[in-house]
DNA sequence: CCGTGGCTTTCACTTATTGAAACGTCCTTT
DNA sequence: AAAGGACGTTTCAATAAGTGAAAGCCACGG
């Protein structure tokens, strides 16, 4: 019974994915992305558009709309979880001149940077806020997926992406991992002893925002509107 | 014929966006927001849940899921407009120690913010990135929808914030406006000299980020996929 | 000049959405 | 303690609503 959707609703939203994450598709390729026939594509987007989901833009493509930047960075800002980790990542930069990320498993199986900071070497790792990660094969992925590490982080070294080197610890309220902390260097940067170095100041931080957060369930609830 | 949608889609996304602005939401406080009866909005709430636009907290409260976040912050990502506009909020808050936004007129008659730098008054005006501004009577909506004001800027004192003075110009790539740069200053630490000093900051930065701005449907385009 | 591919509209079919109603549960009220 | 109310959930028959094939248009390229 956890089956059940709505179909329309649900091809509209991949659609409205797609456009998301291609930035800018034509209707036919929409269609193409979302396995849809043309006509039912051009409907659905109509109305994506109708409400500012996506937009046209001059040429008649479609383009991501204000409303899911909107969304989108509403749902940042109550996300306490960002705000929390913020001062965290801000450390791990300071110690470590690397990139440093807040990740969570996303509903696909896969990961999603919530939050980063820039490393300050001039060679660092650069990825962004929204990008999907794959949780197979990855530092990041090993620790939301599996049991707590040995030493409370993980290295991958040259996993998905070739010459970089991961270094993943989880945050787990409760013991079963929510998110991830983890910090990104270029391989040829790190020794096995600067690993277990970062990866212990990786796995500190992500135990310490959780003594520093309170329940997690205490945000701004509008409450009015009869 | 503008008229054209699908209604099942229409009351999802009213639900997306009921959750997402109110930030956590009951099913029955979600079904009255979207007018909906309470088993519709079970159904489309599962449906946006199955998806991850959102996703249930511990109490069973709706939230707004993390494809809401990854999906808006790519597209703040792909808005060339941010990227380009971000030094300009830089400068103007080196130049004044105020906040400075960047907003764009929204689809159903509002307007977003779509990028900020907080000034560095220790009283400074705090918002955020995607909030909803209304068009009529403040300075940001002068400037988007009414013709280029005299003197490039609009100053609005005590509009819809009471205490803030809103100092606000047009970016507006061939004539028509098409977003705003705006300072908004606590109005006791302003003067009718300063606003125009600040006035002429601001319509300089509008009018420049023009300038440097290439034809503004280059986008990186991904263009994979059979 | 004709063919190809994309965008759009139309329309008959029927599938998939709908909302009232009923149920169990958990609080609050009396 | 019992009654009342609100909420989340499920069921089900009526039908409203979404679907996709087809055809028309337009623009482009050979």
């Amino acid at each position: 019974m956890a089956e059940s959707s709505t179909r329309t609703v649900e091809r509209a939203l991949v659609l409205l994915g797609a456009v998301c994450d291609a930035g800018s598709l034509s209707l036919a390729d929409a269609a193409r992305e979302a396995e849809l026939s043309a006509s039912t594509a051009l409907r659905l987007l109509r109305t994506l558009e109708g409400t500012g989901f996506v937009r046209r833009d001059p040429v008649g493509a479609y383009r991501p709309g204000l409303r899911v930047v909107q969304l989108g960075a509403q749902a940042l800002g109550h996300e306490s979880l960002v705000s929390l980790a913020e001062p965290a990542l801000e450390r791990l930069v300071r110690q470590t001149g690397e990139s440093a990320y807040l990740s969570v498993p996303s509903h696909d199986g896969e990961g999603v940077y919530l939050a980063m900071r820039e490393g300050t070497h001039s060679v660092r790792h650069a990825s962004w806020v929204g990008r999907s990660i794959p949780l197979e094969g990855t530092a990041v992925g090993a620790v939301l997926t599996g049991s707590p590490p040995a030493g409370g982080f993980v290295v991958v070294r040259d996993g998905i992406e070739a010459d970089v080197t991961a270094i993943a610890a989880p945050v787990s309220p409760g013991g079963r991992p929510a998110a991830a902390l983890s910090v990104v260097v270029p391989s040829y940067r790190i020794t096995d002893a600067g690993a277990r170095r970062i990866g212990a100041l990786v796995a500190q931080e992500a135990a310490a925002l959780l003594t520093r957060a309170g329940d997690p369930a205490v945000h701004t609830t509008r409450g009015e509107r009869a």
